[in-house]
DNA sequence: GCAGCAAATTTCAACGTTGCAAAGCCTAGC
DNA sequence: GCTAGGCTTTGCAACGTTGAAATTTGCTGC
C-alpha cells in the first residue's frame, strides 16, 4: 500500500499537519523535525496523494482537449504543443477523441463526461453549432480552437482563414495559372472552417478581377488522403481537361491529390500545382514538397492553454474574447518546382 | 458551484444516499422517491463529482499512455488505438509525452509525476534499461509496448521483430536485390528495437548465403524523417555506388531516404527498392506509395490495455507475461512498382 | 392487532488531504 | 519568577462521495 501522511507522521513521530507542511514547505518548521520529517518521507517512499488534494483543492489540474482524431498529423501536432505548453502551467492534459462524429463530439463537450474531473477544456471542434454551445451546462471553462462560432459565449483562437486562404490562391494566380481549383468545400455542414476558406479563394479570384469557375471547386465529406485523392479523381474526369492549380483545404487532401496527378501522368508543379494547408511534417518529406499555408501551432497551443490558464486563475472575468494566430505560407516545390 | 449530493437531497427531501442510490442504480428504491431524486437531478444538472469518487474508490479510472512523441505518426496512431480501447473499459487515458529524452522518460516513469493519480501505466519505451525499471518505486502496474527490456518484471506487448525484419529483408532479396542497405541502426543505444531489426536483416541474409556488408548498415540517431534523408545522403556518397535496395527501421526513415534518392535523380523502385516499417498512412499515399511492415496497432493496444485492466481488476497477479501481436508486410510500389 | 420479516431509507464514518484556529513552547524583558 | 509575544506544532473539520450497518417503514399471516 502507498505511503500516506499518516504513515509517515507515526514513523517521524510527529503530526499529520507537520508532514502536511514539510512536504508543501508552509509554515515555519524546526530543522530538527524537518529531517526526521524528510527521512520518514524517502524511507516510505512516500507521494502525495493527487487525487486527495484535487478533492480538498476543488480543482485536479486537469484539462481536456478535444479533437476530432488523434492520428490525424495537424491535430497530433496541435496536441503535443498543448501538452507541452500546459505543462509549463502545471497541468496535465488528457486527450480526448470525438472520432469526428459530430454526435460524439457533442455528447462529449455537452454532457462533459468526466463532470467535475477537469479543470478546463479546450475543444477543437468540428460540428459544433451556436445553438449547441448554447445549451452546454458544465461549469468547467472552454476555449475554441479554429472554428469561429459566432457569440458562442467563449474564448476562441484561431488563424484568419479567409486572409490565409486567399494568400494561398494569390500564390497560385500570381504564378500565373487560371484554372484554379479548390477541394475541400463542406457547404452544408455545420463547421465553418471549410466556408470561410473557399470565401478566401474567391476573394482572391475577385481581387484579380477573375471569375470564380464553380465547377472546379469540389466539396468533401472529411479531410483525409482519401478524399483528396476522390476529389482529383473527379476533377480529372470533367470535361474541360485538368485545372493547371489547386488549393487544398489541408495537407491530407493535397497529398492525396498530388498522388492521384501523378499517377495519371501529370506533373506537379509544371502541369498542375498544389497548395495545401496547415503544414504538417509528410508534406515537407514528399516529393515534390509540398507548399502550404503554416498557421503557428505552437502559438495556437500557447493562446489556448494560456486563456484557460487564466480564467481559471480567475485572473480575467470579461467577455469573451478572439485571439488570432499567426500564419505564412511556405513555398515549396509543389508550386515552384526545384 | 456545481450542485452536490446534498443540494439534490435538499431539493427532492431525501437522505444524500438515497440521491446516491438513485445515481448508481444501487439498492432498491421506490419508484416514488427515485422519481422526485431524478426530478431533482436535472434541475440542478447534478453531475457526480468524479474525484470524490476516485478518492474513495481508491482508483481514479485514468491511466496514462507514455510515449516519446505524439506527433510522430506511429504513436500518435497508437495512442488513438490505445484511447479507443481504454474507452471500451471505462477507462481515460492521458496522453504524456518524454520527448525523445531519455531522462525525462525515466524521470516520469520513475518518479510517477501524478503518483496516485493513474491506476495503471502503459510505457512505449525510448531508452529505459532493466536497471532504470528494476528501480521503479511506484505502485501501478505498468504494461510495455515494443521495447523488450528483458526480466523487467512488467508485462509486455510487441512484435516480433526479429522476425519482421527478417521478412522485410527476404522480400528486397527475393526480388534479385544484392546490395541490401538498412538504415536505423542504434548499436550504442539502450533501446533495444534498432538492434532487434538489425539481427532480422543480418538473418535473411544468413538464410539466403549472403554475406552482410557492414558498411551498408547506416546508423541514426532517431527515427525522424531527417535522420532518414541524412542516412541516404551519407550511403549516395558512399564509394561502390549506391545500394538497390534499403531497408529502413520504420516509416518515416523510409520517407526521408525515398525523396533523397527521387531528389538524386535514381527511381524507386526501378533502381533502388524501399520498405518501411510501421505502416503509417502517410506510407500509404506517397508516390511510391510504401512497401511495409505493418505490425497490427489496434491488437497492440488492445493487448496492452486488456492486460492492464486485467491486472487493476486483480484478475492476474502472477508473473508478468509476453504478448505478441500479429504483423504482415504490405507490399505496395516502393518495391514492384506500378 | 401484532409478531416477523423484507424492503426502503438513513446515519455514521472514512477515503487522504489541507485551511483554520487554537494550543504549546520558548525566549526576552522586567 | 512571571508574562508578553513570537515561533512551532497540533486538532478539528471539511472537500463529495460511498460502504457498512442501523433504523424505519411497510407488508404478510395468523
Amino acid at each position: 500500500m502507498a505511503a500516506r501522511l499518516r504513515d509517515v507522521a507515526e514513523r517521524a513521530g510527529v503530526s499529520i499537519r507537520t508532514v502536511s507542511n514539510v512536504v508543501n514547505g508552509y509554515a515555519t518548521v524546526s530543522r530538527q523535525k524537518r529531517e526526521r520529517v524528510e527521512a520518514a518521507v524517502s524511507e516510505l517512499g512516500y507521494r502525495p496523494n493527487v487525487i486527495a488534494r484535487s478533492l480538498k483543492h476543488g480543482r485536479s489540474g486537469l484539462i481536456a482537449l478535444m479533437v476530432p482524431e488523434l492520428d490525424v498529423a495537424y491535430f497530433a501536432e496541435l496536441a503535443r504543443a498543448v501538452v507541452t505548453t500546459a505543462r509549463e502551467y502545471g497541468y496535465t492534459v488528457v486527450v480526448d477523441q470525438t472520432d469526428g462524429e459530430p454526435d460524439r463530439e457533442r455528447e462529449l463537450i455537452m454532457r462533459d463526461g468526466s463532470a467535475n474531473l477537469f479543470d478546463g477544456v479546450i475543444l477543437s471542434p468540428l460540428a459544433m453549432s451556436q445553438t449547441d454551445l448554447a445549451e452546454r451546462d458544465a461549469t468547467s471553462p472552454l476555449v475554441l480552437l479554429g472554428e469561429r462560432i459566432v457569440d458562442s459565449g467563449y474564448d476562441h483562437v484561431a488563424i484568419d482563414n479567409v486572409a490565409a486562404a486567399q494568400l494561398a490562391t494569390n500564390h497560385l494566380i500570381e504564378l500565373g495559372r487560371t484554372r484554379i481549383a479548390a477541394i475541400g468545400d463542406q457547404p452544408y455542414e455545420t463547421g465553418e472552417t471549410a466556408q470561410l476558406r473557399t470565401r478566401g479563394y474567391e476573394q482572391a479570384h475577385q481581387q484579380h478581377g477573375r471569375e470564380v469557375d464553380r465547377s472546379l471547386v469540389v466539396p468533401t465529406r472529411q479531410f483525409h488522403f482519401a478524399d483528396g485523392t476522390e476529389a482529383m479523381e473527379q476533377l480529372l474526369k470533367r470535361p474541360g481537361g485538368p485545372p493547371d492549380a489547386v488549393f487544398c483545404y489541408n495537407d491530407l487532401l493535397a497529398l492525396g491529390a498530388i498522388r492521384v496527378l501523378l499517377a495519371a501522368g501529370l506533373r506537379v508543379p509544371e502541369d498542375v500545382a498544389v497548395v495545401g494547408f496547415d503544414d504538417i511534417e509528410a508534406g515537407r518529406y514528399n516529393t515534390p514538397s509540398l507548399t502550404t499555408v503554416a498557421p503557428d501551432k505552437r502559438a495556437i497551443a500557447r493562446l489556448a492553454v494560456e486563456r484557460l490558464v487564466a480564467r481559471l486563475g480567475g485572473e480575467v472575468d470579461d467577455a469573451p474574447v478572439e485571439l488570432w494566430a499567426d500564419y505564412e505560407l511556405i513555398v515549396r516545390e509543389s508550386t515552384v518546382g526545384r
